[in-house]
RNA sequence: GGGCGCUUAGCUCAGUUGGUUCAGAGCACUUGGUUUACACCCAAGGGGUCGGGGGUUCGAAUCCCUCAGCGCCCACCA
């Protein structure tokens, strides 16, 4: 009786989240129980919740619940990534809004207003979470940019610089000039675009000769250093040995043979540009090449531009192009597709560029990562993912780790003289110092001479530690924490940065615990919109996850989320789903409201259809328990979630409360009620780690609760004796019932009119159900009789006929059609059936089990057609 | 260019080793019902030659080949 005429999510939702928090029952503290432990993907710090995060968290939060309801020891980490180059680009256009140029400002300065705006916006996130209902242990929100784990960081990369592991190259690198930052290879997204191939011509120097090259790029040929030609090509023989003069610029370089070119692209002709083609840098490495690097940092041109310094290099593409063709240098000009790498990031066009940063030698490293999959010591789920992670694994580039970025780890190393190589690696100034004063034999040093590397360290290299330093390990390996949390349970994560992030996850948790980080990777899809497109800010297709949690209530929205989300598929979401969630809490909410508004009589017996129906369903519920246990087991997490939908759906709600309820204006019986209490409470708790919020609140309401009682922290149900027998006598029951309301239907009788039925069973019959069926069916009498019903009429159900007489002519004629046509189409099936019987070489090679199905289907054929016939007959007279 | 995956009812998807009830589920749809928890309800019902073609088999949505369409990942061809 103290439920509301209507659910009210809103403020139910935060009057148990307040609850749950208030009771500690979301912390975690190490104890005598078996952990299972989540880390959550680190969001931006100062990100806002989009759709892939209410499908990732609703998922952690799922098996987080169950697991507490399980009895372990649950803990699912929280916490935010400093997201280096998004948060400082965030940081720079803010600063530019308030006309201050980032240039301006010392280090220090900018840091400062990072930090500023760090603690303005960053963590709304994690609120918006708690809408979403995440039970996430919150004492335990970690950063990135914490002290304890940005000294992890930098004690790793001491560590690894000390193994050898960690090396400083001048190398080809993605350069970010939107950033202003070098990118990792993973960084760099290619996209097709439709550009131009432009046919250049050059003079041959000394000569009256012409040689024509074919580039993408014309504005690099302020960069040229050679024309390369392939050594076989006897096109262009009286080429070889010679020099050529670069149009504009006038450089004369030389005509360079190697095999690398390409007969049947362009010209053959290729013109080589060292500094901005990682190709042209191999070419140059080989030929003694010079190097001429003709950009800025911000892909302007620099002084090598000569008139175009300053401008943009896709100004000076239209620039140049115009002052060739103004020249007669222009020969052609084709369309081309081309792949053009983008910044993950900032979208900005990626500049090859040549540059001393730091890199990590990952071969080895990688190793045990890919073993580790491979020998399913870590379950990716779905296992398609495997081959990937194995291709990229077996490839693993050595992974640069330096940004040219303030906002991040700074690099510890330390630079004591003008020499490239003038540096030392230590976790601190002072430690640095003693290994300067050890290195150079210089005494004198002091910490005035060391200057710290500008450079910051890459995002991900404090997010793969994550599993590790969230518990301290890296600093204390041997706490009790981490070696109790650690290896983590599950990890939920997009796809997308499988490479980014979980497996460089696992190789840490390798070289730094020996052991696995996680023991499964559940890998969600991509959450689209209808028209199959990635939902994203910039499209304006993604709905705001809290106007869809004020709309359908959160536990609405994580039923619409996992209604069809099966592991590594994208998920195609559809408002109508929520709307379909939102419902099902309605459902529950309304039937629990049923069950408290039932007087009860302590006065009255149980009748037998409430007791057979209770027995039926906890035989049910006990079956259902163990098909979820399967779908967890395999994190089929729609599929567990139908199965509890149509379990609370249609069996509780159907059949079990229409079976028990009492009539119009009767109280229930003591006994039956107390039952259904304890069925209720049941189904609360399969459907917690769903809906949590509705859940908690029925559950509460149905019994006096102590002051720490909470369903949250219950105990998940006993499997106990599954009576097979009772689930298919009520299939029966119900197949019975069907058949009656069919007949209602057909003829028009009312529920409320009540019906003689009577049975005539060629076969023994189990009257388990009878008070169930007459009751549902709004039966009269119930009789079981020996000879077909006159004036009656029937259905049938296995060899069973069910007869109800009917008041008023039967029209004989329809039902003669009706059993004729069912009887053709019978004997139709049973014909396929004795063909197949007749047919030697199925009896001879099919399993004995699949003949003896058929021969039972062909005694079933058998009998229904002899009793289609003699009602037949019968109704011929 | 290489690799992986997908194509089953209007929509989103299940279909484990080929074998009763395997051609399914949810939603949507149609029809009927409902002063007695819920129209966010109940009941009944329609709907698919399992992308096309070929093959293996007693038997194929399931295995093989091929074609078409879609998606993803990886890759330095100007």
């Amino acid at each position: 009786m103290a439920l509301a005429a209507k659910y009210d999510a809103k403020s139910v939702e935060e009057k148990w989240y307040d609850y749950w928090m208030k009771n500690g029952y979301f912390h975690s503290e190490v104890d005598d129980r078996e952990a299972y432990t989540i880390v959550i993907p680190p969001p931006n710090v100062t990100g806002v919740l989009h759709m892939g995060h209410m499908l990732n968290n609703t998922i952690q939060d799922v098996l987080i619940r169950r697991a507490r309801l399980k009895g372990y020891n649950a803990c699912w980490v929280p916490g935010t990534d400093h997201a280096s180059i998004a948060t400082e680009a965030k940081v720079v256009a803010k600063l530019k809004d308030e006309g201050i140029d980032k240039k301006d400002l010392s280090r220090e300065q900018f840091l400062e207003h990072a930090w500023d705006w760090t603690h303005k916006h960053g963590g709304i996130i994690l609120e918006q979470l708690k809408k979403l209902g995440a039970s996430c242990d919150w004492e335990r929100t970690a950063f990135t940019m914490d002290d304890n784990l940005s000294s992890s960081v930098i004690k790793v990369f001491v560590d690894l610089y000390n193994k050898g592991r960690i090396y400083r190259g001048y190398r080809m690198v993605n350069w970010d000039p939107e950033a202003k930052t070098t990118l990792s290879d993973e960084e760099v997204v290619y996209e097709e675009k439709q550009g131009k191939l432009y046919y250049l011509s050059y003079k041959v120097e000394g000569e009256d000769e012409t040689l024509t090259i074919a580039t993408t790029r014309p504005e690099t040929i302020m960069g040229d250093t050679a024309i390369c030609i392939h050594p076989n090509d006897d096109r262009f023989n009286h080429l070889k040995g010679k020099k050529a003069i670069v149009p504009i610029v006038g450089r004369v370089i030389p005509i360079i043979e190697d095999e690398y070119v390409d007969l049947e692209f362009g010209t053959g002709c290729l013109k080589v540009t060292p500094a901005h083609d990682l190709n042209d840098k191999e070419l140059g490495d080989k030929h003694n090449l010079d190097v001429i690097d003709i950009f800025n940092d911000d892909a302007t041109l620099n002084s090598f531009g000569l008139h175009y310094e300053g401008k943009d290099r896709f100004i000076v593409r239209k620039e140049i192009i115009k002052e060739l063709e103004s020249i007669g240098a222009l020969v052609k000009t084709e369309d081309h597709m081309n792949k053009v790498g983008t910044s993950e990031r900032t979208k900005a066009i990626i500049e090859p560029k040549l540059s001393d940063q730091w890199f990590l030698k990952m071969k080895e490293l990688a190793k045990p990562a890919l073993d580790a999959v491979l020998d399913k010591e870590i379950h990716l789920v779905p296992e398609k993912f495997i081959n990937t992670y194995r291709h990229w694994m077996e490839n693993v580039r050595d992974w640069n780790i330096s940004r040219q970025l303030w906002w991040g780890h700074q690099i510890p190393a330390y630079y004591y003289g003008d020499g490239k190589e003038d540096f030392v690696v230590a976790a601190s100034r002072a430690e640095a110092l003693t290994l300067a004063k050890e290195k150079t034999g210089n005494t004198s040093l002091t910490d005035q001479d060391l200057i710290q590397d500008e450079d910051a360290l890459d995002t991900w290299f404090s997010s793969w530690l994550w599993p590790i330093s969230v518990f301290n390990g890296i600093l204390e390996p041997n706490n009790k924490e981490i070696n109790y949390y650690y290896p983590t349970n599950d990890l939920v994560t997009a796809p997308e940065i499988l490479f980014f992030w979980v497996a460089r996850m696992i190789i840490a948790g390798y070289e730094y615990r020996g052991e696995k980080p996680f023991t499964h990777v559940y890998l969600t899809g991509i959450v689209r919109d209808k028209q199959r497109r990635k939902m994203s800010k910039s499209l304006g297709n993604s709905p705001d996850p809290l106007d869809l949690i004020s709309q359908y209530g959160a536990d609405g929205i994580r039923v619409g989320m996992l209604l069809s989300s099966p592991a590594g598929n994208d998920l195609m979401f559809d408002e109508d789903l929520c709307k379909q969630g939102s419902a099902f809490v309605n459902k529950i909410f309304n039937a629990s409201r049923l069950i408290l508004g039932w007087e009860v009589a302590t006065d009255i017996e149980q009748p037998q259809s409430s007791k057979v129906a209770i027995q039926w369903y906890q035989s049910k519920f006990r079956q259902v328990l163990l098909i979820l246990e399967d779908h967890y087991s395999k994190y089929r997490m729609s599929d567990a979630l139908m199965a509890t939908y149509k379990l609370i759906w249609d069996d509780f709600c159907s059949w079990l409360l229409e079976m028990v309820k009492p009539s119009y204006g009767n109280p229930i019986d003591h006994k039956t009620y107390g039952d259904v209490i304890t069925i209720l409470e049941n189904n609360l708790k399969i459907l917690h780690p769903f809906v949590p919020f509705i859940s908690e609140e029925i559950w509460q309401q149905i019994a006096d609760r102590k002051e720490d009682e909470a369903l949250i922290v219950s105990d998940w149900p006993k499997t106990d004796a599954i009576h097979n027998h009772l689930i298919e006598e009520f299939e029966n029951a119900a197949a019975i019932i069907s058949g009656i309301r069919t007949i209602r239907k057909q003829k028009n009788i009312p529920f409320k009119e009540t019906i003689d039925l009577s049975i005539l069973n060629s076969e023994e019959f189990n009257m388990t159900f009878d008070s169930i069926i007459q009751k549902l069916g709004n039966l009269s009498s119930l009789n079981y009789v020996t000879e077909k019903v006159e004036g009656a009429i029937s259905f049938r159900i296995k060899s069973n006929e069910y007869f109800i007489p009917v008041s008023g002519a039967i029209n004989v004629e329809e039902e003669i059609k009706k059993l004729t046509e069912e009887l053709s189409y019978t004997e139709g099936f049973l014909k396929s059936v004795h063909k197949k019987l007749q047919n030697e070489r199925f009896v001879n090679n099919a399993p004995e089990q699949v003949i003896a199905n058929e021969r039972k289907k062909q005694a079933d054929a058998e009998a229904k057609i002899a009793t289609l016939k003699s009602s037949l007959d019968s109704l011929r007279g």
